[in-house]
DNA sequence: CGGGGGCTTGAGCGTAGTCAAGTAAAGTGG
DNA sequence: CCACTTTACTTGACTACGCTCAAGCCCCCG
């Protein structure tokens, strides 16, 4: 869900990416500054777009796909409310979705990681819904929605390509409820420790390596908790002998364990 | 989200049908048979179709949404693993979605009722995450999905209606994740109570009553609850003044006071 | 190396869960 | 239509899980 397997002597830009793909040729990378983005030459093309485009097709992208947004640490990518124009691809870091309710309250919904899309909450209202926050210096392509949808109209791969990132922010959803609705403490985080292992496998780290980008009070947040009670139930973790922690780096030593919790 | 508001001398079907629509015109509305549908003729199409489609289009619809299903309460209209083919656009009725987790605890995830369109969490994964079982005796038209994917390439309408129905479910999701997440279950029900009578005014019926089509437990099952506490929680706010409450069949008193929990 | 924020741990409390009994409503069959 | 069975709901007493408040520790960063 965000993640990372740090090998013991990953460099810092190796375990910020989030991706084991070498980074964008272009030139002129300062921290801050807007960059061009050009699909047709991403390395990482094919993680967050589909796989079966035309090379004419790739270049249409081009022609909408046109810039890339550094976001530092702790910096809205969008904010609630914000009228909805664009999906964003993340290219490097992480980012958490935050809703606030009416009394004031927030409540993180997802967190998503290199190669995921943010921005989907806006579709149905024209608006967005909640606002999308860096957990890191990240940066993020910007993919202006209304091209998109009438490129969808041309192409049944991209088409099927947004169908399927609705679909399956449904499904995450799902999953979060699920967790919420049944789970008690101790499962929510050993249920939340090894979807993280599973998406840093997916990334082909080392599964047992965690590298948390996120506060015990975000994980709580999220997870219906207090930052207390998931200290406490990582400390319980530790001393079942399930799981090795120092502060936010966490290894998975029993997974079948972890599994039953 | 389910269930209606019963003007004191609503007849049975009226009470059931969820929209304040005339029925359909075909001939042979037996039970359980399953009957052709025809959108071009529905009076119910402005609830589940988008409105600015061509007459060419609207028949165009003829050609692939064909059936609608009748489904008794308790059945499943599609059940968790089944093979991902078709939406389902609720014609009567109305639905539970049940999720069920590795352990064999269910989750309920949405209710449905007449007019909102059940099947999306099949897309990504090509087959259900989830089953769609009736609430009360109900009926559903049958879209399949490859085909309304195809129509969707002609129809811009159409396929901004399909993004809206997709976002729309991730909108819903994030807001039970909300109240999972942070409200207590006293709020929970009063916001349940208040989802209910909001869609109940939507359909043009009066808000403040409800006619609830599930149990107690389903409800404590859907907001994280057990039936005890749920019931226990409608009580306190009968003994507050805020609603009138015999059995399935509850009165809002106080929407104000309700929303202020 | 010192300061500060993030994290851990403890004690006590409160909310919701569990178990159980009793009541109301909804089916079922004569 | 009524008696009977079954299921759904309500209420109470008790328990336990997670929250609150508070103190202290450990990293990380400057």
């Amino acid at each position: 869900m965000f993640y990372q397997a740090p090998p013991e002597a990953a460099t810092p830009s190796f375990f910020r990416s989030g991706l084991p793909l070498p980074m964008l040729t272009e030139a002129g990378s300062g921290a801050m500054k807007r960059t061009m983005a050009r699909c047709s030459g991403c390395a990482r093309r094919s993680v967050c777009m589909p796989l079966d485009l035309s090379a004419a097709q790739i270049s249409r992208l081009d022609t909408f796909v046109r810039e890339t947004r550094p976001v530092s640490r702790g910096q809205p990518l969008y904010l609630a409310g914000d009228r909805f124009q664009n999906f964003y691809a993340i290219r490097t870091g992480s980012f958490k979705f935050v809703t606030v309710n009416r009394d004031g309250l927030e409540q993180i919904s997802s967190f998503f990681v290199a190669g995921e899309t943010l921005g989907l909450d806006g579709v149905s209202s024209g608006s967005h819904a909640g606002e999308a926050v860096a957990l890191e210096d990240s940066s993020a392509c910007v993919i202006p929605f209304a091209a998109l949808e009438a490129f969808c109209a041309e192409s049944r791969a991209m088409q099927r390509h947004l169908h399927r990132l609705m679909s399956e922010e449904i499904v995450r959803q799902a999953a979060l409820v699920m967790l919420l609705g049944t789970m008690k403490a101790e499962q929510r985080v050993a249920a939340f420790l090894l979807n993280l292992s599973e998406r840093v496998g997916r990334q082909g780290y080392p599964r047992s390596e965690l590298a948390l980008r996120m506060s015990r009070e975000e994980i709580g947040n999220y997870l219906g908790l207090k930052l207390e009670t998931v200290s406490r139930m990582l400390s319980k973790l530790t001393r079942q002998g399930l799981v090795e922690i120092r502060a936010k780096r966490i290894r998975i030593v029993d997974f079948g364990a972890l599994a039953r919790v």
